[in-house]
Order: C-alpha cells, then structure tokens, then sequence
RNA sequence: UGGGGGAUCGUCUAAUGGUAGGACAACGGACUCUGACUCCGUUUAUCUAGGUUCGAAUCCUAGUCCCCCAGCCA
C-alpha cells in the first residue's frame, strides 16, 4: 500500500508514550473485533484502518476476531462477508480468532471467580434482576442469591453448563457492587443459559459468555496490547480492568491450558482500552438495525447496493479501497462525536480515481449530430490517450464516421448565459476530431429536436495545424454506427436530509429517502469499454467516474455503475 | 438530583504555555482539446465569564451546551 505517513492522533500518541516506557517490551498487538451479525460498513472501515495501521506503523500484529457471544444473533454468512471485506480493503490479520475458541477458557476462568468468591449464581429472572438494578440515581439491591457457598455456586454452574436448567432460569454474575454510580459494575452477569446451535461451536455450549466478560480475557490471552473501541464502551473500561485484574491470567497458565491444547495459546498480555468517536457520515445511516431494515423492506437492492454505506455498497459503487483508507486518514481519530460531510469521502474518491482511472468517452442522454461535409460511407480510428497526464496507462483507438452520438445538454437552441457549448451557427470542438459548425436543426412533428446538422472544418482535424485554433467548448461523442449500448445505473445519496436519524420533523429516517436515488438509463459507449473486466473503474470524460458492475457486467450487457459525478463548476447545468 | 466523556473555521482535524495550521466545502482568478485535473488567491474558528502568566486553544475557578449508560445485546 502507498497510503501516506499515519498521521498523529491521541491514541497513537499513547502507543508512543508506552513503547518509550517499555510497556509490552515495546510491542503493539491490535484487533479488529466485529460480531458476525450483519455486513461491515463505512464505521467499520475505521476501525479496521486503525487498528490494522497502527500495528503496521509499530511492526506488530492484528488480529481478526469474531466476536460471536451470542448465537442468535449470528450467522457464517456475515463470517464469510466480513473476511472478504477486510481482505478487499486491504488488510490482512495475523491470526483469524473466534471469541468462541476461547469458550474452555473463559469457563476455567469463570470457575476461578466462583472460587475466589467473586462471581455466584443468581436464580433471579430477568425482570427482577432489571427491578433491583436500581436506577441511574438510585442504588440497586444485592440478589438474595449473592450468599451462596463457592461449592454451591461451582455445583450450579457446572450443571449450567451440563444443560440441567432451562434458558433463562439462572445465571452466573459477578459480585462486585450494587452501589456503584457506574451501573455496568453492578453485579453484571457474566453467563447466561442459551440453548442454541452456534454458528462456530455447534450443540457443544448450552452457557454462553457475556461481551463484558468475554472481550477482556480474549484480549488478555490473545495477547493483545491495545485494544481499541468506540465511546459507548468508556464506562465498561473500569469492569474491563475489573475482570482482568481478578483473573491474572498472564500469571496463571493454568487458564489457558484449553488453547496449548488446541494449538492457540501465544503469550498472555495485560492489555489496555482506548476509546475513540464513532465516524459518523451526513445523508446516510449507520446503525446496523437501519441497515438491515432497508435490506428487508426491499428500500435498496441487498446489502450490497452502491447506495448503502456497506463495504460490499461502496466497492459495487465502485469506491477504491485505497479511497476509504485515504477518507479515514483525512477524518481523523478523536474522542469528539462528529459528523464528516459525505463530500470529504467523495473528495478521496475522486483523488484516487482522477490519477489511476482510464478515461473513455460515453454518452448518457444521445442526441444525433450529423457531419454533412463528410462521407456516408467515412470511417476511420482516431487515436486518443487513456489519460491526460499519465502516458504508462496508454492509448486506445476510437471509431469516427459521420454520424455520431452528443450528449442532448450539449447543445442549445437558446443558450444561457456562459453557455460553452454547441449552438445553431456556433462552433464547438469535437474531443480529438475538430471543430464543428451547426448549420441546420432537424426536428421531429412535435417540434423536438430530432437531430443537428453540422460541418466539419477540415482544418482543424487532430494532427492538422489548425488544430490549435480555440473555440470556447470541448464535447465528447461516440459514433453512432460504431457504439455500444449499455445500462447505466446513476446513483445519489440515498436520503433527502443531512441527517436521516433526526426524527425531530415527525417523520422516520425511511421517509427521508432520495426517491431519485437511483436512474437507469440507456446510454452510447465507445467500443473498447465492452471489454471492461468487472469492477474496473474509469472516467467518463465529462461526466463522471463509472464502474463496470461487478455482477452484472458482461461485454454481452455491459452495465456501469456512477461511482461519482466530476466536480462541476459550470452552475447553470 | 448518579456515573462516564466531549466542546477550535460551514464540516473534519492540528497546535503538548510561544505566529491558531491543514483537508473538504464555498467564492474569485490563471491554465485547459474533459466547465475535469493543476496552480494562485479569498472568506470563515478556539463554548461563556473570570483568573494565573511577559505570553493561554492549552493551566486554575465558576458556568453553559452536547453525547453515552439502568440487555440474560455487542
């Protein structure tokens, strides 16, 4: 990856600070932690370009983790999805892990606590373990179950886990104190009964681990130092350190025993969390459930439509991998909540694309233009470079003949002010072919425009000396006799308003979707971009960045994706 | 009226007691066979009020506003 020097944020000034005190003897080992309960998207992206970089600037380690506590909620589809994405973003882990294949562990631990007198099992049901909570102001109450005999507790708990009670009728809390203004520190459970199959370990759990309990001790024998996280987890931190601390796993190898014996054990580590903001984005959503409820109400075409926020969106968009990392780069990595204009990512987008994207010539909205002055019959090829700048990226030959396809905004009858285009008697050039006169509009019964008549000036073809004369305006073409024809599907944000979560107004984030989100349209593409390969990515001059669709593309159909509009200084459009 | 965090241009972010800088956006202009790219320029910010200091975004005091937390979710 070329990506630029990792630019400072308080996190990785923390890293430095702990290398220059010899913390971990210097090493940095990270992870990147998703459930496997939906598609990664944008936020993700985050987090995987920060704890990925960040254990790439120090020369250490990241992890891929599923994070999968709770059966039913996942499912391997999102296992599968997740891996592919991180992949397609760039990235690969060091070592692919599962909450799950530290289950015998964390029971041995569990076992620990109960020994230690510092976890017991509380017969209460849900609903009174919410009664005697206690509120944010007030206390909570101890469970009455909170006395038990470690022997009574480890009796229990074994035949939780030998499946002797129903889902829900009992679980393992931590005893730590009902009193504490910080409510995560009120006893909270550690263990709860599911009977489900699990989508790594199958039928071989009927307890399963809560992300409190679980997340820190994989950290720890996973030997992660740095464990980064998003804000909401900030009060957590103190059970995070609470649980490590009780356990002591770096001193007790007997713990994890279990991973020696499925090849899994590396050296234990006394990791640390760090909170950062969320990377929030305007006209879009985020949260997972909104995500999901666009999938299954049919509000897009699948997780991967090119207008949601998903990785797989982004990448059918036609986004480039090393755009998203470059956005994340420009965001930033703070403690402060924001929202980052949609506009800085497309920024990104467009600085990828305008220095690796071929440049082709299509058209979107045809109207004919006819060359009087040459013959039915003219064909030729008119060489044009794949881009302006680049000359490694080549040349390609494009078909010319007397007939040709311009796009309809291209000309005006009665031109508005500024206008630099072609208009009746006016001269425009032709990309590369020369300049034309529009001498004639031929119209349809009803008055439309059917097609305009013009004049080649043979002296100013490409590679003639007055090729240099200046008109006011270059328009792209594609030959009509020679196009290909394509479906081009136009996307736009997919909501009206900056911020679809704000329900301020009366109306739900569904009722603020861009009914103009998407347009198909039937367009004229020059004969080389048939061949495209899927999701290759190139610059329809003047219009706009466009991928070859990853799925449906094919030189039979070709189909192009808009990943983004060129930026457009011209207003009066 | 509990606990935990956060306030810097429109947006995101930098400045670690010493010139408030950058990116995106916007607006001018130059250049241009893409109204793109590139280049030049302009506008705009330290939540408030006190205090310490030669000097404060930064330290102190008192406020204000915003976010998170009462799952057997993560």
């Amino acid at each position: 990856m070329t990506d630029a020097a990792a630019p400072n944020n308080f996190i990785r000034q923390i890293i430095l600070n702990d290398r220059a005190a010899g913390k971990n003897d210097g090493r940095v080992a990270t992870r990147f932690p998703p459930e496997p309960n939906g598609y990664l998207h944008l936020g993700h992206a985050k987090s995987i370009c920060l704890n990925f970089g960040l254990a790439r600037e120090f020369a250490g380690n990241c992890d891929l983790r599923f994070d999968d506590t709770n059966p039913a909620k996942e499912e391997q589809e999102y296992v599968d999805a997740i891996k592919s994405d991180v992949n397609w973003l760039g990235f690969e882990w060091n070592n692919l892990r599962h909450t799950s294949d530290y289950f015998e562990v964390l029971y041995l631990c569990a076992e620990k606590l109960i020994r230690d007198g510092k976890a017991f099992v509380c017969d209460l049901s849900a609903d009174e373990v919410r009664a005697t909570r206690g509120t944010l102001t007030e206390p909570g109450q101890n469970s009455p179950y909170r006395g038990r005999s470690a022997e009574e507790n480890l009796d229990l708990f074994r035949r939780m886990r030998a499946g002797e009670f129903d889902d829900g009728a009992r679980t393992l809390r931590a005893k730590i104190d009902m009193a504490s203004g910080n409510i995560n520190m009120r006893d909270p459970t550690i263990y709860r009964i599911r009977k489900l199959t699990h989508q790594n370990t199958g039928d071989a759990w009927k307890i399963y681990p809560m992300y409190d309990y679980a997340h820190c001790v994989s950290d720890a024998v996973e030997g992660i130092t740095h464990s980064l996280c998003t804000l909401e987890f900030e009060d957590h931190r103190p059970l995070y350190d609470w649980f490590l601390d009780q356990l002591d796993v770096e001193n007790h190898a007997e713990l994890i025993e279990p991973m020696r014996r499925a090849g899994l054990a590396g050296t234990p580590s006394r990791p640390q969390q760090i909170e950062f903001a969320r990377g929030n984005l305007d006209y879009t959503v985020m949260s997972k459930r909104k995500l999901m409820a666009l999938v299954s109400e049919n509000l897009v075409d699948g997780w991967d439509d090119p207008r949601m926020p998903t990785l797989a969106g982004v990448r059918r968009r036609g986004f480039p991998p090393a755009a998203v990392r470059a956005f994340w780069e420009r965001a930033g990595v703070t403690k402060q909540n924001s929202v980052i204009e949609f506009s800085v990512l497309e920024g990104s987008v467009r600085e990828v694309l305008d220095a690796s994207a071929p440049r082709r010539m299509a058209v979107l909205d045809p109207l004919k233009l006819v060359i009087t002055n040459l013959d039915a019959a003219h064909d030729e090829t008119i060489e044009f470079a794949n881009h302006p700048k680049n000359a490694e990226l080549g040349s390609r030959r494009v078909p010319f003949s007397r007939e040709l396809w311009i796009e309809r905004d291209d000309f005006a009858e009665v031109p508005p002010k500024g206008f630099h285009r072609l208009v009746p008697n006016g001269e425009v050039r032709l990309r590369n072919a020369g300049i034309v006169r529009c001498e004639e509009i031929v119209r349809n019964d009803d008055g439309s425009i059917a097609e305009v008549r013009c004049t080649l000036d043979p002296t100013t073809r490409h590679g003639m000396p007055g090729a240099d004369r200046k008109v006011k305006g270059t328009i792209h073409w594609v030959s009509a006799g020679h196009a290909v024809a394509a479906e081009v599907r136009l996307y736009d944000r997919l909501f009206t308003v900056a911020d679809p979560d704000d329900t301020s107004d009366g109306k739900t984030y569904a009722e603020h979707l861009n009914a103009d989100s998407k347009r198909v349209v039937r367009a004229w593409l020059e004969p080389s971009l048939a061949d495209a390969t899927p999701e290759s990515n190139v610059q329809f001059e003047r219009l706009g960045y466009f991928v070859a669709d990853r799925y449906d593309h094919s030189r039979a159909t070709p189909v192009f994706n808009r990943t983004v509009t060129l930026r457009d200084s011209y207003a009066v459009r």
